[in-house]
DNA sequence: GTTGGTTCGTACGAAATCGTACAATCACTC
DNA sequence: GAGTGATTGTACGATTTCGTACGAACCAAC
């Protein structure tokens, strides 16, 4: 199978996907933006002030337990948004949204979007169905992490992040993905080695690379596709 | 702490605290129904007939993976309601609802709920906050399931549970909690005698009673709450 | 080229959980 | 009150993952 989630390059398919008029509405109050890696797109419990439309670049939403522990929870890129929680009319949420992977793409004030989707019902359902989507890769996440072993989730970690982006190769360390996946670097590592030994994957220092996408969904099987197929269904 | 989530008793809290017009407009379309234990309420892939707003009884989301594999990714009582992707104008999700625990509600028909949503925009954000805190449980399941051990996440679905039943007893076998848990059944066994040893629970056949709910958060301390919390922001 | 910080490879025993099995106990029916 | 099925208690080795540690490899700056 060929990437999922794909569209249109140098587009946000999220806004793409909008009909004529409601692109209209919108389009005025969007504004280009730099999203470099590291950027902090939603603060845990402050409210959403901007939310971003990625056309490069992955993003990742993170759950934060009252000690501090985090696991990604999901991950969006030039198929979807940040800051969910504005559709969702509850203005901010418990976790954090930041890019993993740097890029860029359009921006409009929290604020702005409320109006936009008030006066556009069905502007409002498009982003609603979006968020459907995250419920459903939220589940598969919660599903995956209760059942999958480390490298099927390693798995299926590559394979939504590479969906999200131009070619083949990304720039991850094994200590980020331990972080996202809630696992020890260590198991990482060996992870890969055992992803790359089976040539689906290509690991070099903080980088890597997919060979063999197919492989690698076999290896995900139980675990990828649920919500891309979600996405397909709604979105397209 | 006390049991969160509370609210009147024989009611429906999210119904609860519409407002008065909303209250108004959705009320004739509510009818009563039982909800007996196993009482499937959505099923996967398939259109959402029904939407059903527990006033007893503990409803579960279950994800499934492709292999059949199934996890609880969620679960809601009489504070919540079923069927929320109508909510999300999604139609349908790839999970399953059912009743873990019996009791009774309110249903109406997702059309007409779809129908009433439209007239008062309102009623539609009410019930997408619901969503959100949905979405905030679901990530925060996601979270224990990556990080917590078997004891914790035991202790954290007791408290949730609990939560949404009137007193402190419910019938639920070790079977079935380690299958929403994910587990094996007779880790479920050894988990609950450590909490039993505590003194927290007294569990005997088919019947766990709540005895120390303060101790229990303690055992869950960095996996419970904070759903809970933004419930309260949200709803309240 | 040396230095210093990041990233990766690898090792170790400890802990948690698994898969499975089987016996004991309980609740109910006949 | 004997039988039956569901539920629970307990055991076993196997597997996975953990926590931690330390050295090697890499990269960039000086």
């Amino acid at each position: 199978m060929p990437k999922r989630l794909s569209c249109p390059k140098g587009q946000n398919n999220l806004l793409a996907t909008l009909n004529e008029s409601d692109s209209k509405l919108i389009l005025p109050h969007l504004r280009q933006v730099e999203l470099e890696r590291g950027r902090v797109l939603e603060d845990p419990d402050r409210p959403v002030e901007m939310v971003y439309f990625p056309i490069t670049g992955v993003g990742s939403m993170v759950a934060i337990g009252r000690d501090g522990r985090r696991i990604e929870i999901g991950l969006f890129g030039r198929e979807g948004m940040s800051g969910t929680s504005v559709v969702s009319e509850s203005d901010q949420t418990p976790m954090e949204s930041f890019m993993q992977v740097g890029g860029h793409g359009l921006a409009i004030r929290a604020e702005m979007l409320r109006d936009v989707m008030e006066s556009s019902p069905s502007m409002h359902r498009h982003f609603l169905r979006f968020l459907h989507v995250l419920l459903t890769q939220t589940s598969h996440t919660a599903l995956a992490n209760g059942h999958a072993k480390l490298e099927e989730r390693l798995s299926r970690w590559l394979l939504m992040c590479h969906d999200r982006i131009d070619g083949d190769e990304m720039e991850l360390t094994h200590e980020f993905m331990s972080v996202m996946l809630g696992v020890r670097r260590a198991g990482v590592t060996v992870g890969t080695h055992i992803l790359e030994g089976k040539g689906l994957i290509r690991a070099t220092r903080g980088r890597i690379i997919i060979l063999d996408r197919e492989g690698l969904e076999a290896q995900a099987m139980q675990s990828y596709g649920i919500p891309e197929d979600e996405y397909d269904r709604l979105i397209g």
